[in-house]
DNA sequence: GCAATAATGATAGTATTACTATTATTATTG
DNA sequence: CAATAATAATAGTAATACTATCATTATTGC
């Protein structure tokens, strides 16, 4: 995606942090190498004090911003949702045709994530990969009801509503837009960890990016 | 499912204990117990000293039979896809038509489990709730090269295998059915998940079973 | 029936984790 | 420049995921 002109930040919900990290240089580290760390030794292995370490503070202080470590996590989906949603607005306003829409929509889930240099202390594509291999894990737990009343999932469910509108622009009988949608964003996001992880489960073709194709071609063959 | 005259017993692997569980009354009370304490509070909060407690013995001998909760895990899931292959074989075993037999598996696959009592200490359906809310992170984590290898997932593989080869039967040229097979088995887990806990992901409907529904539809538009 | 062996129980101990608490020091702001 | 806020340094705690040791109880082979 272009560079844009103006500097742009995505706005966090409070409810997931302390004090907010996009206010301070020290906050910023914490999301920048957090990020950088999670990717590298996966979310079990994370803890703040080699976060800590890492950027030269330590545990208390960052404490001060995240209450808990599967709250950084929360907070870390929640932006990578807005973020999506950003992108989504960008590719599909002033597109017409609804089934042109719903193609780029699709796309921009399934499709391989490329940096966006607009947001500079978040480096997305590390940011898919623990969108991939971790973020199930913030409502795989007993705390998911909890959670979803305070508000934690808003954002995921605010993307799937907005794609979910557009299929049933295309055919308003499809009766299970949402389950589609939800079970697309999930589906290609656990295909890319199979190709990666386990090919037996996948179909993967080095030449081509077949986990946007086989989606794009479910979701069209399923709604008509 | 009919209950069969004589016993059965699935067998598992030797690479998921130390001592097979199965060989033993203490052992036996292991697995029993170890599906009621896991599906009640959730694999995070689940040790072997709660599970030690509830059964009468201590964290040693737990041990004795596995060498971490995390390998309990991986017994409890290799289980239950031996489980879902028996079912499978046994829905499609003499069915002419391969239409009829991909609808039977994915019945199999998406459809509300029952309890099957040809196993006597295995509560089947709070073991499938296991599966649904943990079973994810037992690939979704660091070491899933190296449990790969060591064949961790062959039993899953194995599924998908056979149904994928369902798939081209019926349409030799589809070139995603191990891709459609995973997506539908994960995705039935998480439908099912958010039903639960995050009804704006889905479409429910209380009056019937719209899981199973819109992953026949999905899997039969997609290939034909 | 009894010795040998295996399984289990009881208990202790360790490194790590996910925090909380306290106090001193340094930055920022009015 | 005083007041306030933010951070650093350090200590401490309960729980976890194990490992280790040794005594006791079952089981089996002869």
């Amino acid at each position: 995606m272009e560079s844009l002109t103006s500097n742009l930040s995505i706005q966090i919900s409070d409810r997931f942090f302390v004090k907010n990290p996009d206010s301070s240089e020290i906050g910023q580290r914490i999301i920048e190498w957090s990020i950088i760390l999670i990717e590298e030794i996966g979310f079990e292995a994370f803890t703040f004090k080699k976060l800590a370490i890492q950027i030269g503070t330590t545990e208390a202080t960052i404490y001060r911003y995240f209450e808990s470590k599967h709250r950084l996590l929360l907070y870390l989906t929640c932006w990578y949702w807005s973020w999506m949603e950003y992108r989504l607005l960008f590719a599909i306003t002033n597109v017409e045709s609804a089934e042109e829409r719903l193609n780029r929509s699709i796309g921009l889930l399934t499709e391989v994530i490329e940096e966006d240099s607009n947001f500079s202390y978040v480096n997305e594509v590390k940011l898919n990969n623990i969108v991939i291999a971790e973020a199930s894990k913030s409502y795989l737990n007993k705390d998911v009801d909890k959670e979803n009343k305070e508000g934690a999932y808003l954002n995921y469910k605010k993307l799937v509503q907005r794609i979910s509108e557009i299929i049933l622009e295309i055919n308003p009988n499809y009766k299970y837009p949402h389950m589609l949608v939800s079970t697309v964003i999930e589906g290609a996001h656990l295909q890319r960890y199979f190709a990666e992880h386990l090919p037996g489960l996948t179909d993967t073709n080095s030449k081509e990016d077949s986990v946007a194709k086989f989606f794009k071609q479910m979701v069209f063959k399923s709604i008509e």
